[in-house]
DNA sequence: CGGTCATGTGGCATCGATCCCACAGAGCAT
DNA sequence: ATGCTCTGTGGGATCGATGCCACATGACCG
């Protein structure tokens, strides 16, 4: 039987610093200086030190740490679906961001349900992370964590008005841009498919689709704004329903990449010939858009630097706890593609 | 000046289980077992505690369970690209699964890149997650975890054969079916445009496709295996040599989405027509493949589905650290859509 | 009435790292 | 010599939760 050499990394527990202390004969006290940095060390025992902490495959236990300091280098990134491309990016964007400067990234997918949610900014709690990111689906989350004291950055949409940072689009301004391309084309009847009035991104893209509608003088017609439901079925037969009629408009607004894709689909299934026929906007552009022929007209929000930009916020808070509040608006713009174009009777 | 009632949770310190002891009226311990339910505890006692700890919002403090537990219900998910579909949805698959079996995750996003990947990982470490699910890079990702002792799924793609359990698809069985499929159809010049060999991954694509090639006695010709760099651009001019010929390949098969998006770019504007002058088939299904016209043809592999068995692969690890290690092979199927039919000057 | 058992409760050490404080020794000026 | 600063090191309390163990109480039996 031959008896290997007894390994501390390979075979027994953990390292600790204590263990590290003894392997370079000093204290545990220098030992944690020397690591960290913090306090006075002789070079020769740093060397000793690090020398040690390598041969045992020391790594901190973060636990202690934060236990001891009170304080952690996480943040909590909350979404409401990494399948959609959309929160992907977002979360890419922050947890590179959150990286970059030195903090890690507790990232959960609630699947848009109020539940999930709160269980979720539960164990952001337990785990004492700096503080969150989220894209929440109610208000009760943000409040929830506030009352913690652990400082939070709403994205995408707003449920905390004036209580906690955010960063959003200015989806009201590219609503209404987006409008008033199909106007400037010369449509007047022109239909917004939009799926929920709850949430701000919902409520703002509406309101620019109304405001471009006034400025042009073009009385709001109730019967082309077409509720309906989140997913790609739900829109498609609601565009189908919208875009049977004889009166039918001459251009959609979708007010999200999932509408305009049922958008999308049923217009190939009524035969209806993009832009001929039926001019298209998505709002947030998505790649599917650009593959397509024609390419789809759509308001591109760029998702990364929204996460980017909420990690951002989120570390200048926890640097200054007691700065006021603050939004950032950031702007998106208009690609222009193929699936928009004068309405086939009209003369400009 | 009116003097506000001190409310423990708006203004002191987050609560600690001390407090909750006290304001029920019992000790820590006592007030321990109640929350935790391990141990006695009189059903009256156990609601005052309850109560308690409802009413100074307290929630436990992780650190210092694990601390004292010297574990965490915490796993590791490091993925290369969140913005790349397939790693967004097996994250997503990942993380729904650790939640359903109450574990909570932390997700990085290294980038695809060595160093960060590595830094990731002692992270991983520091938190002491129970565990991790990686789509790694190097071989040497894998090996500091298991130095480290912490059970390591990989997926996708393997690196430490047998030393850890891994999930993966068939990839050469499914590129051998997805070549089949446009021998079936007369193919007899069919490209493979691939972008590296060095991974589990590419490596058994081109197995594949050279296995079907074999099977039906067609002599293997390398000028048709196309390397080409991992984004659209490269793969799009890659793309476009083979394509421009005379003597051209009449079908192509893309090694995954991106080599797909630039195939299917080049040939746009090369004027080629799919699928009568090109028949193209893709590995990994995204959704641009479907909204195209004509849809196209596409190895899907359910990316959600590998994340959630790998998370059960680790827990059952956690469960049995000593069982022997299991790689679990996901099958993928070839989805048939217009871009693939025989080819022009061919009588089936 | 003493002993045993079941049911509850509290004291206290413990997990690993940090950091305040005390202190040692060297160098130097008074 | 005494006092002082500067550099460097170690002792020990501390963070919050847990869980072993000892002990208290009451019921019940022999």
């Amino acid at each position: 039987m031959r008896s290997a050499p007894p390994d501390p990394v390979t075979l027994g527990r953990r390292a600790t610093i204590k263990e590290v202390a003894e392997l370079a004969g000093v204290s545990r006290s220098t030992a944690s200086r020397a690591l960290t940095g913090n306090g006075y060390v002789a070079e020769p025992v740093r060397l000793r030190v690090r020398q040690a902490a390598s041969d045992l495959g020391y790594v901190v236990d973060a636990m202690a740490r934060s236990l001891k300091q009170q304080s952690t280098r996480s943040i909590g990134v909350l979404v409401s679906d990494l399948r959609n491309e959309f929160y992907a990016n977002l979360a890419a964007g922050a947890s590179r961001q959150a990286t970059r400067l030195g903090y890690t990234t507790m990232l959960i997918d609630d699947q848009g349900s109020a539940e999930d949610e709160m269980a979720a900014v539960e164990a952001f709690v337990a785990m004492r992370v700096a503080g969150v990111v989220a894209t929440t689906v109610t208000p009760d989350t943000t409040r929830f964590l506030l009352r913690q004291r652990i400082p939070v950055v709403e994205v995408d949409r707003r449920f905390s008005d004036g209580d906690c940072d955010a960063v959003v689009i200015d989806n009201r301004g590219s609503a209404r841009a987006a409008t008033r391309h199909l106007l400037e084309l010369g449509h007047r009847r022109i239909a917004l498919l939009i799926d929920e009035d709850d949430w701000t991104t919902g409520r703002e893209r509406r309101e620019g689709y109304v405001d471009a509608l006034e400025a042009a003088g073009i009385p709001h017609e109730e019967s082309l704004v077409v509720p309906t439901g989140w997913d790609v079925d739900a829109a498609r037969h609601a565009a189908r329903e919208v875009l049977r009629g004889a009166h039918r408009p001459t251009a959609v607004f979708a007010a999200n990449n999932v509408l305009a894709e049922g958008t999308w689909r049923a217009a190939a299934e009524l035969g209806l010939r993009i832009p001929e026929n039926l001019s298209l906007v998505a709002f947030d552009d998505v790649p599917w858009m650009s593959m397509v022929t024609p390419g789809v007209t759509a308001v591109a929000q760029d998702a990364g630097a929204m996460g980017r930009a909420a990690v951002q916020s989120l570390l200048d808070r926890i640097a200054d706890p007691d700065a006021g509040t603050r939004t950032v608006v950031l702007s998106a713009s208009l690609r222009r593609r193929g699936s928009t174009a004068p309405p086939a009777d009209t003369v400009l």
